[in-house]
DNA sequence: CTGAAAGCGCTAACAT
DNA sequence: ATGTTAGCGCTTTCAG
């Protein structure tokens, strides 16, 4: 492995020069730099970010923290395209990225010692259960952090605005002529909260009776629990005009269920999802969805985790919320 | 932030023995390595692997090579599932990952310089573009590498069986008594020339003559394209009996467009899919499809990359191969 | 503009 | 069983 002090043996200078003209410093003369940069590239160098981090304290690694409780996490395509676009935007600033887990050579440990060994710089926790003290330790360590979809007190964090897009979904089932809605949301998560807290809003902002009978806990990613409730929902004499489901593939149980009840969508019942995965454009009828622009969070998440980095007094913690936008899809029926 | 030093201060002992002591090392007392070990414990040392790699030369660090070119990459089911899988069992072993690509800071490289730089001990090349001079330099570096679903010579490598994959297929549309059969494929990759070889095989051990006319180039993932392809087919007037798609989206795009025909599935007309990804079972009816074991894939290649690492000289190449299982859902209808 | 030298934290010969 | 020491490759004062 060719290294600085072979480069500066051949050009007849010091490690020091050459490290300098390396780095383009200016107290170093141009064309020193410019045969300096010709015999390093001539002889194949490349640098040891090892080296490098043990000298500056700075490794240019962010940690990302994707645990997947029920081994969906990176599986699913909310949070595949976040990874992917953090993975993307770290790339675009010279930062690459490594999963933080609890273990360390044989040996368990916890994030933050992960993140320590590994000297991350900084670390995005995209899932995780965030009242694990493992969490909350690495969130209040020295180490800059940015969650995704939950705050923490004094730290910045990068939003899906729920709220806004139950109220959307909300509002546009209004105008459609709904008013007899139910709500399978999943299990009470911080987001799963934020979810209701919209619905209720924005019902009551329209005046839409909630009728608390339709407002069930059904369960993220599982179709057949979203069916099952479907079922019971439809067995309601007075049943309801629309059912809002936790995600798309809940609706697609959702579909399923009612489907072998013979009842048609949108003529008999309208349905919504949420996430806006690409399988609700590819499906007839095209999902009436809210789409999470999980794109764009995962590129804000790593824009301000690297300004936190870059900056670390003069940055404030800040809650970045990203909105998304309303699917009209094809599985609401227009009343009246 | 403590380091061996200071525990070795603590301790009475020197650098040397504190750092025996935490590898736990025979040549030491064990009493001494129990009190070092309660000691560093209480001080909170966290080691350093930047330290540790500058001077053992193994970073315990994974490269991975996930280029998506449009269409495959992070976000599809097969390939998030191969990398959860990698990321699990490399942890298992005690090794992180990090993601190798074309930038290094703010210069691009090549990935041989990325996997150099960040001290890689290994490269998972999972899906990229096999005949890209920069994938083949690293494949043909110091480096170990394994290649996810392509073969280079004298390396290792991990397929999903798509011989057997098509051969499954065949078999069993041959049992339900299919003769007129549509294959469309994907752009020609080599994955996808094992599927033709596959296909052609197959058909002529069960003697079913093959309408050229049936076997049409696609693209894996555009459902649109197949839905086109699948127009087309639908018009000829001895049409397929079934038509076999490159994947499941495009078996959807088939579905689609076929239901706009006015057509039932699979009353009128059987569809096979590819992948086996989730949506296929949640699907009614339910795709008939050949499952491709991603878990195992990604299993396997993180095993034998790490063996290789492990012993670098005793290992041989091996192709490993990973056969799936055909899905027979419901989407093929028995003839006669 | 260039160089000498210290040292980041750790491991592993090689003494003792 | 423990300690001494060199050095991994790099950056960065500080001196010239």
């Amino acid at each position: 492995m060719v290294k600085i002090k072979d480069i500066a043996e051949r050009c007849g200078l010091s490690v020091a020069s050459v490290s300098k003209a390396l780095h383009g410093k200016t107290d170093i003369n141009p064309k020193t730099v410019e045969y300096v940069k010709k015999v390093a590239k001539e002889m194949g160098y490349i640098p040891n970010s090892s080296a490098r981090m043990l000298k500056t304290n700075h490794s240019y690694i962010i940690g990302l923290l994707f645990i997947d409780s029920t081994n969906s996490g990176l599986t699913h395509e909310y949070f595949s395209i976040i990874l992917s676009n953090i993975r993307d935007e770290c790339k675009k600033h010279g930062y690459d990225i490594t999963f933080i887990s609890n273990q360390l050579g044989k040996n368990e440990c916890s994030y933050y010692e992960h993140a320590k060994y590994r000297n991350c710089d900084g670390v995005i926790i995209a899932c995780a259960d965030f009242k694990d003290p493992r969490v909350i330790e690495i969130v209040e360590s020295e180490i800059p952090t940015i969650t995704i979809d939950y705050d923490f007190n004094d730290h910045s964090s990068v939003n899906s605005d729920n709220i806004q897009g139950m109220k959307d979904i909300i509002k546009y089932l209004y105008e459609m002529g709904h008013r007899n809605i139910a709500f399978i949301h999943g299990e009470l998560t911080s987001v799963t909260q934020k979810r209701i807290k919209g619905f209720y809003n924005a019902c009551s902002e329209y005046g839409i009776e909630v009728n608390e009978d339709f407002v069930r806990e059904g369960r993220y990613h599982i179709p057949k629990v979203s069916g099952q409730i479907t079922r019971e929902l439809l067995q309601n004499k007075n049943r309801p005009t629309v059912i809002i489901y936790p995600d798309d593939y809940s609706l697609l149980g959702g579909i399923t269920e009612i489907e072998k009840q013979g009842l048609r969508i949108p003529e008999d019942i309208s349905v919504v999802g949420y996430d806006g995965i690409l399988l609700s454009r590819l499906m007839r009828p095209i999902f009436t969805t809210y789409v999470q622009d999980a794109v764009e969070i995962g590129k804000k998440a790593s824009e301000k985790l690297i300004e936190i980095i870059d900056n670390p007094k003069v940055t404030l913690p800040e809650r970045i919320s990203v909105v998304g936008k309303l699917q009209e899809g094809q599985t609401v029926k227009k009343l009246n």
